[in-house]
DNA sequence: CGGGATATTGATTGATTTCAATGTGAGTGG
DNA sequence: CCACTCACATTGAAATCAATCAATATCCCG
């Protein structure tokens, strides 16, 4: 017996936060005091290596946070989608480079902000620190994805992820990213990730409606896949 | 031009804590009120899915945090060294398992100790978001490490981490874990690890003195290597 | 001085990458 | 409205790196 919806994908979305009471003090941050900026297609939201003055939560659109390895090499560490904050660092500066995957809005807040807000309130420093946690924990199961699993468990695994993400009604899942954005978050080639796409239309797990639009047919059957 | 010392290893030697004036207040709360508990090599420190009412501090020997898959496969998330905290969660049980690598002790606190204790003072809370921060770089250095990256970077990466966590002078590393886990930490077999030693060895890259002592003995190579 | 776990080395297989070509679809301008 | 084009995706054949299967070596410990 597993749990109705998986907790480990890549997105928290954090859109309704979980906890009663006041809401989520974050959330609130953003929604009062964040400024709103649209992005286009593949423009940078920051770079790596650049000052860390703002945190970000994505409105509407993608984001994928990624870097790039001396020669070609890119990884993407995390996509986010709407209601998730991302752009928060320990250090000064930022650690990977965050781009639109598609056009999007985010809203920006000054780190300045957010630290004051957590050291007045306790609560707000708890969810700061649940953030982090969040964060972790979705890394952790990256590296469960990218350490021991074959092509056919990672693609698996990235479609029922994307489907507890951003799965509209009767199992269709709209996919926001290219093909070598999901090769680069899953460490495959997008030939690879295309070929098992294929091998799962053809063994009736999924239906493809273009690139970008997948039906997940049987989804016990990628459950049972996604190792 | 690189940094001096490598800050992406899976150790962040917290032992002494790097801001000044009142010192690491967890650090100090684990010393005052932490329970000295002793494990065996391979004992289980605590299990995945067990209810996480503690908080752990390494004070001697190593950790491995790990999962084992359906079939035998096994992904090391991190291994921890003295001063290391781990085993905080956000949810009421732990995600992963936690094993004693070598024979070792560690500090044990009370979860709500924990969590009083930032609640009630800023600077706490500050401390346990960063600790999740940092254990969330790690991760990602780890998703960095596993995404693209051939055995021989795997394996440069991980021997350069290692020394910045337990070198001693001289460039000398003593590995405190078998080839099994540091193959399940890279996401490799213990024959590619072994393999891929030998050929530094043969290399003049390092020095090998029996399984568990390596000699870094060119640094720039390792590092040009880690890519 | 065994003895069993751990590590190394060797030969072969196999999944994924790489190289290469073809297909498809969205957007644009005639 | 259609053809063109360019980016993106799929498909195919060959090469490659690491895994697997198998045997031997070494080290630690009693």
């Amino acid at each position: 017996m597993t749990k109705m919806i998986d907790t480990a994908g890549f997105i928290a979305s954090t859109a309704s936060p979980p906890q009663g009471g006041s809401g989520s003090g974050l959330a609130e941050l953003f929604a009062l005091s964040g400024a709103a900026m649209p992005f286009a297609r593949n423009a940078e939201i920051y770079g790596e290596d650049e000052p860390a003055d703002y945190a970000y939560r994505v409105v509407r659109g993608a984001v994928r946070i990624c870097k790039l390895l001396s020669d070609g090499r890119r990884q993407i560490e995390a996509f986010h989608l709407p209601g998730d904050i991302f752009g928060i660092e320990l250090g000064g500066s930022h650690r990977f480079t965050a781009e639109a995957v598609s056009d999007c809005v985010v809203l920006l807040v000054r780190r300045s902000a957010l630290t004051g807000f957590a050291t007045r309130d306790a609560e707000a420093a708890r969810e700061l620190w649940a953030l982090a946690t969040r964060a972790l924990e979705r890394a952790q199961e990256h590296v469960l994805l990218l350490g021991r699993k074959t092509a056919q468990e990672r693609v698996a695994s990235f479609l029922l992820d994307l489907q507890g993400a951003c799965g509209g009604r009767a199992g269709t899942v709209e996919i926001p990213m290219s093909r070598q954005d999901i090769a680069d978050y899953l460490g495959l080639t997008i030939e690879t990730v295309s070929r098992t796409m294929t091998a799962f239309e053809t063994g009736g797990l999924i239906g493809l409606r273009g690139a970008r639009q997948v039906e997940l047919r049987d989804r016990p059957a990628l459950r049972a896949l996604r190792a």
